[in-house]
RNA sequence: AGAGAGUUGCCGGAGCGGUCGAACGGGCUCGCCUGGAAAGCGGGUAUACCUCAAAAGGGUAUCGGGGGUUCGAAUCCCCCACUCUCUGCCA
């Protein structure tokens, strides 16, 4: 959420930010919440005077009381009782303002950092570099879908038997590559001074709205009515609302903290290419890394982030590129983001497998992340976050990429000493 | 799931419907004391918002969360969440 002390200080910035993010009316909402919080204010400072004088007789009042003076005291009373309407009715009218306000600034997005390209979706994202892996076939190479049934190790249809689409079974070595790639990313991410946290996989409301999942983004996330409780759509979610309405100490900083967990996402409206097989899925898994950082540090903090993510990338042999998003195609909490994308030889295609967003001050404003500065203010934090990985593309790329003519698929060395085997299926 | 008890500041812990942002103790911190330290003594020690050009100062709100009664609520009433104990159930 954007800072509101900040646009009443400086709004053009923020009317620029938001013109490139493609919102056209972004002065207009600016000046609407200029208005809304100059007439909050203004009703504020109404009601806390009455509030003053109010408090202020009501101490006379128990001072005549005690005093025994009965009818004086009464007399205090009926003055009140116009104050005490007045106080109402602005009660109500803060009230309605503030709701207001929070109903405009929830639809606004973060403000792209000046470093991020302008443009529209995705087609203006621009590609940062490629590493220089190459993968060439003397056959041609099969989708991941036709080579998990061939080896039996993923599931789809069983998955619709006991769920529906987009929760495919895992079985044998399919499941065992699974484990092993999670351990290999959860120990990577240990050497690289992450602490590993095992959060709860539901989260409350105020956890989602926390890092910006709620209140507008309830369709990406399955809902346990009953509770109240939503199923996490990633690790970012209860590892950054770890440190919600937190006032941390600037010795405790980074915070450097990764973990394991299935996602779940309702991936409404998706649908054709991009759902086939395991590229887009209602229930996957993923290591997540997220940093908390000092203001100052952050920009350098998503760097080293996103050359990590990549060096694991390096590990398992896959050839990768990064992308920087545009303004129109990075996320609504993001003020800078680079995917990473691995491309998938049996699809011909890139595919997304790491997203390392800097979100500034957005989500700590909303998590009342803060920390206190040298002359002992409280200051919001930087919150980071990037996935390191997630595994289903990864799947699919390493079964497409690494096929044999024979129909064997080979397993990264790296990830032998977790598999417990090199190869998936028969050798010649 | 049922019955009961509880939720107060960094921690422990008081609190009668009235001057309670909250006794008392501990912690931390500053000053005095000391050659230095301990002890001792004295002071400080929340957050958000409003006011103010800013600082100082002043003000408002906050005692799990929300609502209500009242001139006035940490204290009374209602709803919700959480914690603990017992019973039940169970990996």
């Amino acid at each position: 959420m954007l800072e509101i002390q900040k646009i009443r200080q400086d709004a053009q910035p923020f009317i620029d930010g938001l013109k490139n993010r493609n919102i056209k009316d972004a002065a207009e909402k600016i000046e609407q919440l200029l208005t809304l919080d100059q007439n909050r204010r203004d009703s504020i400072t109404e009601l806390e005077q009455l509030r003053n004088t109010m408090n202020q007789s009501s101490k006379s009042i128990g001072k005549l009381m005690k005093e025994g003076k009965k009818e004086e005291a009464e007399a205090v009373k009926s003055e009140l009782a116009s104050s005490k309407e007045r106080i109402k009715d602005l009660e109500q009218e803060v009230q309605t303002i503030e709701s207001s306000t929070y109903d405009l600034l929830t639809t606004l997005p973060n403000i792209p950092h000046p470093s991020v390209p302008l443009g529209k979706d995705a087609s203006d994202n621009a590609v940062i570099s490629q590493n220089d892996i190459q993968v060439t076939f003397n056959f041609t190479p099969k989708p991941h879908w036709d080579l998990a049934l061939e080896h039996d190790i993923i599931d789809w249809k069983l998955g619709v038997k006991l769920t529906g689409s987009g929760f495919p079974v895992y079985k044998g070595k399919g499941a065992i590559l699974q484990r092993a790639l999670i351990n290999f990313f959860l120990t990577k991410a240990r050497e690289a001074g992450y602490t590993e946290i095992m959060p709860p996989l539901m989260i409350n409301e105020a956890s989602g709205f926390g890092t910006g999942q709620l209140p507008d983004k309830e369709g990406q996330m399955y809902e346990v009515q009953l509770d109240g409780f939503y199923l996490i759509p990633t690790a970012e979610v209860p590892i950054t609302n770890l440190y919600r309405e937190d006032i941390l100490n600037q010795e405790d900083l980074p915070i450097k903290n990764c973990g394991y967990t299935p996602c779940f996402r309702r991936e409404a409206g998706s649908y054709g290419k991009d759902v086939k097989g395991l590229n887009r899925l209602h229930q996957f898994d993923k290591v997540e890394l997220v940093q908390v950082t000092l203001p100052d540090h952050s920009y350098d903090t998503l760097e080293k982030m996103t050359s990590y993510v990549e060096s694991l990338l390096t590990a398992l042999e896959l050839p990768f590129r990064r992308l920087l998003l545009c303004t129109g195609d990075a996320t609504f909490t993001s003020a800078k983001t680079y995917d990473l994308e691995v491309w998938s030889a049996g699809q011909e295609m890139w595919l997304e497998v790491s997203s390392v967003s800097n979100f500034e001050t957005f989500q700590a404003n909303r998590l009342k992340l803060r920390y206190r500065d040298e002359n002992n203010k409280t200051q919001l934090l930087h919150t980071l976050n990037g996935s390191a990985l997630a595994l289903p593309r990864i799947v699919a790329a390493l079964l497409e990429n690494n096929q044999q003519a024979d129909g064997s698929i080979l397993i990264p060395e790296v990830l032998r000493p977790y598999t417990g085997f090199d190869r998936i299926g028969e050798t010649i």
